[in-house]
DNA sequence: CTGTTAGCGCTTTCAG
DNA sequence: CTGAAAGCGCTAACAG
């Protein structure tokens, strides 16, 4: 087992030309079963592996999937991340993580460089990157193929991956509605991507179920605060009404969290009180008590369609859009509204 | 600004060769300013950017570092990946993250196959996988450089960038003490790496302090569920003893969350009735309510010391140690322990 | 200080 | 079904 053997070496101790090593390799056809085997020993017998340099600059193909993705470590994005590692993994691929944090400066220019340096075969773009024109823009000037998670806004510009939030706000709202709960808030993000338009969503719903509009409030975060902290503030916000909902909405689990461990330290119990639903089926939601209904997104699927979407070259300039189903995942943190009060 | 430009297209331009167009690009010495000029406003032009592939080839180098890190998405884990990811760009190299949940099946030969398939540079290992003999091995086997994280077996194995923990518990063992904690319950995790031990360095701070032996009470928790499930438990377990801990120690923020969770759920208050300290100073920690007293390790920091050993060669063999130092982080979670109680 | 030559390890033509 | 030649874009080693 030599420190690194290469093609010509299998080649000879194979009897057969490189272009016959390469061809198994790579898995063409057109070689005889008898030479395959014959090559294959002899990549066993020197643990021959190929060089993706040398590979790289032949094909002048990278093999790289570039993640762009802001610094958030939360659930979402560590799922997205760790799932995108596999199913690159799986096609032979390799994800490098692009992080960047502020749109804003200079970090663009530096987005530029690194595109352009690492020839990645297609990028992947994470919300609420997803929906940045500026992005978008740079990405089609340089001829990259991307595919865009869960993006807001832009429709038909570029293939996307998404959950089908919709039905994911339209299953929360049955819930909710069905449980009796009249006053509901909504604790959304702010700006132009998915978590601030869940809030939009889910009023849709209860505006279609019947709810009056009066009766649903909803409070835009910022990106400022934790989700936590966020949800905390907003618990304070709308627990000190004269006119309390009886349930609230956070964007994210994290949010959620938050809301309820506002709830508990001021003395109300959940679900008693005040239910308490969230958005992602991270593992806080079963962590926390009452462990936390929400509403599961397939991540691990979305990252292997978008994969998927980025290596599958596209019929014609079509725009391709995946959906995936999401399900709701009941759990403790939601029960009967009581009687209303004043 | 041609779709992609080599190098010679910048000579030609440029009047010069293609090696002086090298050494501009590789900013190597012994080129007059003048030329040098010529050949940058050439790039500039020409929009020229290296090719990581062919220079990969003709170096023999893959401007790669890897990161083996289990499939944890906690604040500790994110921080890690991402400083060393820019950590890695500060020397012009990228960062790949290996993810490997479970050392024991075919990971390991999975792990190996990608080893040896990007020739990486370098590796990181994030622990608990820092203090794994079979990746270890494998590594050595290899011959590829590695730096561990926080190892807490097999010392002088290999270099390694650890935050200095003896000094971590040995504040926070002062800290409780001058406020008058004499019952105190360690919740650390089971295994041989640094969170646990985390608990006999903290158990021995406070013997040394004084402390009854009899009185520091340690329960060791397993990796099977989130460290706030852990610490949730952790605080059923002590909190119903008939004599109580007057402060909790979580070997992670989310634990002593946990623990503060289920604290304040069960109507103790924090820290009248009990103080928690955590590990970290994550996110979590200034999120929860009370905003948690815990240890701050410098994370980024660690990642750069981690690259700069894995860049710079090592003198003659010699293990090098790198330990930074860590930061006592006053929060609202710990308070004066009440005379003590039966 | 600058240029020339050769080749990194693989894959692509294009012939057998 | 298999092989020979040429080259991907860059840098090493040597010359000048």
């Amino acid at each position: 087992l030599s420190h690194s053997a290469k093609l010509d070496d299998v080649a000879r101790l194979a009897g057969v030309s490189p272009k016959t090593v390469s061809r198994v390799v790579n898995g063409e056809m057109h070689v005889r079963s008898q030479t395959k085997e014959a090559v294959e020993r002899a990549i066993a017998r020197l643990g021959y592996r190929p060089n993706m340099a040398a590979r790289s600059l032949a094909t002048s193909r990278s093999f790289l999937i570039g993640l762009v993705t802001p610094h958030l470590g939360n659930f979402y994005f560590h799922e997205l991340h760790s799932s995108s590692i596999r199913a690159c993994r799986e096609r032979g691929l390799h994800l490098l993580i692009e992080q960047i944090t502020d749109v804003a400066t200079g970090a663009l220019q530096s987005l530029e460089d690194n595109l352009r340096h690492m020839r990645f075969e297609g990028v992947i773009l994470v919300p609420p990157i997803s929906d940045n024109p500026a992005v978008l823009d740079l990405l089609d000037r340089l001829g990259i193929k991307y595919v865009r998670i869960s993006p807001a806004t832009h429709p038909k510009h570029g293939d996307s991956v998404s959950s089908d939030e919709a039905q994911g706000m339209q299953l929360l709202a049955e819930h909710l509605w069905s449980l009796g709960h009249r006053h509901i808030a909504l604790a959304t993000l702010e700006g132009e991507h998915v978590s601030a338009r869940r809030g939009d969503l889910l009023r849709d719903a209860l505006l279609e179920m019947g709810c009056h509009r009066k009766h649903i409030q909803s409070v835009a975060l910022n990106w400022r605060e934790t989700a936590l902290q966020a949800g905390r503030r907003v618990a304070a916000t709308l627990l000190s009404q004269r006119k309390r909902p009886s349930a609230i909405f956070g964007f994210a689990d994290e949010a959620a969290a938050g809301v309820i461990g506002y709830a508990l330290q001021h003395g109300l119990q959940i679900p008693r009180d005040l239910s308490v639903v969230g958005f992602d089926d991270s593992d806080l939601a079963q962590s926390i008590w009452p462990p936390l209904t929400t509403i599961r997104q397939p991540i691990a699927e979305m990252a292997r369609a978008a994969v998927a979407l980025l290596v599958e070259r596209s019929p014609k300039g079509k725009v391709r859009e995946v959906v995936c189903p999401v399900e709701l995942v009941l759990r403790g943190s939601t029960g009967l509204a009581r009687t209303s009060r004043t």
